[in-house]
RNA sequence: UGUCCUGUGGUGUAACCGGCAACACGUCUGAUUCUGGAUCAGAAGAGUCCAGGUUCGAGCCCUGGCAGGACAACCA
C-alpha cells in the first residue's frame, strides 16, 4: 500500500489534479508550516458505497501523498438517523479499503461541549439569537432570489435573553422545535446560506454516543468546519453541493476566530445505470428490493465485497476516474475494466460447464480414469498446478458443439477435431438426439499420442474446449448478477421514479451447472475465473453440500464476434 | 428572475509561463488457439459550447452570449 503510493508520487509523469496543486502551493508558500491534514467525515447513517471510496481515496492519499494525516470523523449530528452499526459497517469498509486512521478516530459529538461554547461567544458577540418561529412560519419569512428575508420577530432580542435562552433549551426546559439559534448574518444575501441560518434544533432525543446528555443538536454548518477547525484540518475536501456553504464556513472560522481550515470541493462520483443517493439506497434495503445493504448487487462498499471486488480494484478505478470538478457519470465498464484486470491476475482457472451435453470417448476404456495436470493460472506460475479426473463421459458446453456450423466455427462439429483443455485431441463421430430432436450424447474418438504436454501434442487443432468428468462433476449453484437498474441514470430521477427502472431480472440463479471436483471445499478460495464464464467468488452462504459461486463480473463480451 | 459552480472525442481525465490537443475506458480491424472473451498489433473518433477581440500563434487571456448543474431542510 505505501509502495503504491510512494510509487505514484515519483511517477513525474502523472499529472496533478487541481487539489494536488493547491497543497503544493500552499506547501511552497509555507502555510500551515507545510502540515497537511484531512479528514474523512462519514454520517453513520448509511453504507459506505463506491462514491465514497473515491473521497476516502482522495482524502487518504492527499495526506500520505504529502506526508500528513487524515482523520477519521464521523459527522453524527442528527441521532434520529444515525447508529452504531453504520459506524461499524464504515469502519469495517475503509479498513477493508486498505486504509488506517490509527488512533485518529474522532465523533462530531466528542465537540459538543466546545461546540456549545463556541455558540455562547457568538450569542456574546450579538452574531445569533434564540428564534421561536415554528418551521413553517421560518419559510413564511424567506425572501426570494432577489427580495430579502423578513427578519424574525426575536432577530434583535437582547443578547442576555439569548444566553439565559439558550442555556435553557440546553437544559431541556423546552419542548421539541419550540425554538432554534439562529446566526445574525445577512438576510438580503444571494447566497441563502447566510440569511440567518439555522445552528441548533431542539430534539429530545437518544443519541448513539451522547446518550441523553444533550437535546440540543448543532446542524452541519455549525458542526462541520468547527470540527474541522478543532483538529487543525488544513484542506477539508468535500462534495460540490457544499460549494454555496463555503461562506459560511469562513465566516464562522473568522467570527470564532479559529483555526482557519480550507473547504475545498470536488465533484462526487456518478456511476451510469447505479444509484448513488443514500436515501434511495436505503430505500431499496427497507422496501425489501435486495437482500440488505450488502446485496450484491448493490453499489456499496459491502456489497461489492460479497460480490467479489477487490479493493486493489476499487482503489485502482478511483485513481482512473480523477478528480476535477465538473459533473461527470462514468461509465460502469470502466469499474468493471478494473476488477477484470486485477482478477485476471490473481484468479485461478477453474472448469465450470454451465449449460452441460454428454460427450462420450467410445475408444476410451470403459471404468478407467486418470488424473490430469493442468495449470490454476496462465497468468501467474506461482500459482502452481492441480490434477483433473478424466474418464470416459465428460460434460461439454451444449454451445461447443454444432451440429451444421458456420464457416469460421472452431469448436466441434461433425467430422471436426478439438482439443479437450489440458486432455486430448477428439474427433467427432457421431450424435444421439431424443424424440425432440436435442441432442443427449455427443460420441467421439480420442488420439491416446495428444496427451497434453507430449511431443506428439503439437499437432494444431483449430479449437479447445472446456469439461468436467460426469461421474466426477459436481453441482452447482451460480448466481449471475445483472445490473439492477435498467435505466442509464436512474439516480438522475426525483423522487420514487428511479423505482420504475429496477430491473426484475436483475438477479438469475442457474442450477444444474457442473464444476470440477476440485471446488468441494474451495470455501477458502476468494476468486476464480469459470472458464468463459467469467469471474466469480464463493458465496459466504456455500457448503461442500450445496455450493454457491456470485459472478462478480462477467468476460468481455465478444465471444459472439470472434465466434470461435 | 438571483448568486455560485462547470463546459475538451461516446465516457472520464490531461495539456507547465499562450506553441502540432494527450492518456485511459469504450468502439472497430487484424494476428493468435491447450480457454486467455486473455495477449499482441493497428484504426476510427474531438479541433476544445457559441460569437467577437488581443496575439506571429488561443483549449488557455479579454468581452458578450448560450447550455448544464447546485442553492430556497429545525438533513448532511
Amino acid at each position: 500500500m505505501t509502495d503504491e503510493k510512494d510509487a505514484l508520487k515519483n511517477d513525474e509523469s502523472k499529472p496533478l489534479n487541481f487539489i494536488e496543486q493547491i497543497v503544493e502551493e500552499d506547501l511552497k508558500s509555507g502555510k500551515h508550516g507545510g502540515r497537511v491534514q484531512t479528514r474523512f467525515p462519514p454520517e453513520p447513517n448509511g453504507y459506505l458505497h463506491i462514491g465514497h471510496a473515491k473521497a476516502i481515496c482522495l482524502v487518504f492519499g492527499i495526506a500520505s501523498e504529502y506526508g500528513g494525516k487524515c482523520n477519521l470523523r464521523f459527522d453524527d449530528t442528527n441521532p434520529i438517523t444515525e447508529d452504531t452499526s453504520y459506524v461499524d459497517a464504515i469502519r469495517k469498509d475503509i479498513k477493508w479499503m486498505g486504509f488506517d486512521w490509527e488512533d485518529r478516530e474522532f465523533y462530531a459529538s466528542d465537540y459538543f461541549d466546545q461546540l456549545y461554547e463556541f455558540a455562547l461567544k457568538l450569542i456574546s458577540k450579538g452574531k445569533a439569537y434564540v428564534c421561536q418561529l415554528s418551521a413553517e412560519e421560518v419559510n413564511a419569512t424567506r425572501g426570494t432570489d432577489f427580495e430579502p428575508d423578513q427578519p424574525s420577530p426575536y432577530r434583535n432580542r437582547p443578547i442576555e435573553e439569548n444566553l439565559d435562552l439558550f442555556r435553557r433549551m440546553k437544559n431541556g426546559e423546552f419542548p421539541n422545535d419550540s425554538m432554534t439559534l439562529r446566526s445574525k448574518i445577512d438576510l438580503a444575501s444571494t447566497n441563502m446560506q447566510m440569511r440567518d441560518p439555522i445552528l441548533y434544533r431542539i430534539r429530545h432525543a437518544h443519541h448513539h454516543r451522547t446518550g441523553d446528555k444533550w437535546c440540543i443538536y448543532p446542524m452541519y454548518d455549525w458542526a462541520h468546519g468547527q470540527s474541522d477547525s478543532i483538529e487543525g484540518i488544513t484542506h477539508s475536501l468535500c462534495t460540490l453541493e457544499f460549494v454555496p456553504h463555503r461562506p459560511l464556513y469562513e465566516w464562522f472560522i473568522q467570527e470564532l476566530e479559529i483555526f482557519p481550515s480550507r473547504q475545498i470541493e470536488f465533484a462526487r462520483l456518478n456511476l451510469s445505470y447505479t444509484i448513488m443517493s443514500k436515501r434511495k439506497l436505503l430505500q431499496l434495503v427497507t422496501e425489501g428490493h435486495v437482500s440488505g445493504w450488502d446485496d450484491p448487487r448493490m453499489p456499496t462498499l459491502h456489497g461489492l465485497r460479497r460480490r467479489g471486488y477487490t479493493p486493489a480494484s476499487i482503489r485502482a478505478f478511483t485513481e482512473l476516474v480523477g478528480i476535477a470538478k465538473r459533473e461527470n457519470v462514468i461509465d460502469v465498464a470502466l469499474l468493471e475494466f478494473c476488477i477484470r484486470e486485477d482478477l485476471n491476475k490473481i484468479a485461478p482457472r477453474v472448469m465450470a460447464v454451465l449449460n452441460p451435453v454428454k460427450l462420450i470417448i467410445d475408444n476410451y476404456p470403459v471404468g478407467q480414469t486418470e488424473e490430469l495436470e493442468t495449470v490454476n493460472n496462465p497468468e501467474d506460475e506461482s500459482a502452481g498446478k492441480r490434477k483433473m479426473p478424466f474418464s470416459r463421459e465428460l460434460y461439454i458446453e451444449r454451445d461447443d458443439f454444432m451440429e451444421d456450423p458456420p464457416k469460421k466455427y472452431f469448436r466441434l462439429s461433425p467430422g471436426s477435431e478439438v482439443r479437450l483443455k489440458s486432455a486430448y485431441i477428439i474427433k467427432c463421430e457421431s450424435v444421439v438426439k431424443n424424440f425432440d430432436g436435442l441432442i443427449t450424447e455427443i460420441h467421439v474418438t480420442y488420439d491416446p499420442s495428444s496427451h497434453s504436454g507430449s511431443a506428439e501434442a503439437q499437432r494444431k487443432v483449430k479449437g479447445t474446449l472446456h469439461w468436467v468428468s460426469t461421474p466426477h462433476a459436481l453441482d452447482a449453484e451460480v448466481r449471475l448478477y445483472d445490473r439492477l437498474f435498467s435505466d442509464p441514470d436512474p439516480d438522475g430521477h426525483k423522487e420514487q421514479n428511479f423505482k420504475e427502472f429496477l430491473n426484475p431480472d436483475s438477479l438469475t440463479v442457474l442450477a444444474h451447472c457442473k464444476v470440477e471436483p476440485s471446488l468441494k471445499y474451495a470455501n477458502h478460495l476468494d476468486h476464480l475465473q469459470f472458464t468463459r464464464l467469467g469471474y466469480f467468488n464463493v458465496d459466504p452462504d456455500s457448503t461442500p453440500e450445496r455450493l454457491v459461486f456470485n459472478r462478480t463480473v462477467g468476460l468481455k463480451d465478444t465471444w459472439a464476434k470472434q465466434n470461435t
